[in-house]
DNA sequence: GCCGATTTGTCCGTATGTATC
DNA sequence: CGATACATACGGACAAATCGG
């Protein structure tokens, strides 16, 4: 099953340039030379260039080319692309991840889970709370609030494992949008209680909606990291004027 | 100066979006009607439609329309992606923003500062440490390393004021992407020293490059937050796969 | 400073594929 | 099945910025 023609040149690209074939500073081949080099149309070409852009490989030039800003990453430049899920951390330091559940039950949305999570008031929700280790270190302490309805037979098993294996591979939900917000906070007493703090008072809290393909918000997580295993990455691009 | 076509669409329909002509779980008109509408092609539309996905205002769903899934906020917002000044922000939450310079010297980049920083070894560059207040509070403690070579003839009036109005509108340079990291950190003895603490010991830190028009990296920012007064949201959109 | 070549930016129209209902 | 809606892709036209002669 072949990707999409612009994907393909998106990728191509990328690995160029993590390649250092294209490197800090140097222009990619103009638009035109492009065309002839993948054989398609201009609009293919730019939707991978803006792609790019987005996740802060390269810099468009308005009468001059397409620049590359990508750097190759010593530990503590920039990468890219968004939070550093806890499986993929955890493959990437080739550490044991492992889960438990300490919280599993359900409540009704009212106004004031409403305020903090976006569930309509009245909504049936799961409510579930988790404990993430690596290596044997408390480091995560999740918060789920599921929409019932939505994620049906739900089970102790599942949260043991992965969630979001379940939802995509069983359930055969997509998953698309997710807005997030990044806090930083005093640790509670529940904190302290499950997690291994070594002495950190204050914990990296990321809080999210996830939307699911038919545009309804269906989860909300809370994610509080010890900050010493957290870090969140993000490109921007300057708008004109509000 | 009107901007251009999808500029214009994109705005009418965030507003509309905003002031809840469309509401959470509405659908958009479908793009034939909206090129009535708008009196455009079909591209354009859609761009405009895109540029609101990533937002976070609409999710596209693939044979039934485009929902809405923007939810007006509580009070405390900090950022909605994009780059925004400390100036800027303050405006937008009514306070009184000022700035005091407590360094403001010259180096030259060796390779620790190329780690910490992206600067290529030998570029000379200035170094700067702000306290920045709002409403008398020292909230955020700000570094900056700006290459020399492209922002000459600084002074200590102009940092009191604010370095991106003089980068855009006396030096009318561009300023373009800008590729951030945040973290939670421990205060130092330095963040006790200039910031108004309020008995935390711990900071929201954004570090940050910034890149110009030229595509040259000629800035380096770390934004030391009180807690209680940063926030930092964000949208993300799921990809297909790696 | 002007001109032309190159390059990216905006916009249009059309055709075809695919998902939903 | 057909109608509707979004997704991908193509090709062309003109504008705007840059650069070299």
């Amino acid at each position: 099953m072949p990707k999409s023609k612009f994907e393909l040149i998106y990728k191509e690209l990328k690995q160029k340039i993590e390649g250092l074939d294209y490197k800090y500073r140097d222009f990619l081949p103009s638009e035109n030379i492009m065309i002839d080099m993948f054989s398609c149309s201009r609009n293919t070409i730019r939707r991978a260039v803006s792609m790019l852009a987005e996740d802060g490989y390269v810099q468009s030039l308005h009468g001059k080319g397409v620049r590359v800003i990508y750097q190759p990453v010593g530990q503590n430049s920039f990468t890219i692309g968004g939070i550093e899920s806890f499986k993929e951390s955890a493959a990437r330091n080739n550490k044991t991840p492992s889960t438990k559940v300490v919280q599993f039950t359900e409540i009704i949305a009212d106004q004031r889970i409403y305020e903090k999570t976006g569930f309509i008031v009245g909504s049936e929700v799961y409510y579930i709370q988790r404990v993430r280790y690596l290596d044997g270190k408390a480091l995560i302490f999740d918060i789920n609030l599921l929409l019932k309805a939505v994620v049906p037979g739900l089970t102790k098993e599942v949260l043991e494992a992965s969630i979001y294996d379940y939802l995509e591979n069983v359930l055969g939900m997509q998953i698309v949008t997710s807005k997030r917000k990044m806090t930083a906070e005093r640790a509670t007493q529940i904190d302290e209680k499950y997690l291994d703090l070594n002495g950190y008072n204050f914990l990296a809290v990321i809080s999210s909606q996830t939307f699911n393909s038919d545009g309804i918000m269906f989860e909300y997580t809370q994610s509080r990291h010890r900050p010493d295993y957290f870090c969140f990455y993000d490109t921007a691009t300057r708008k004109k004027s509000p």
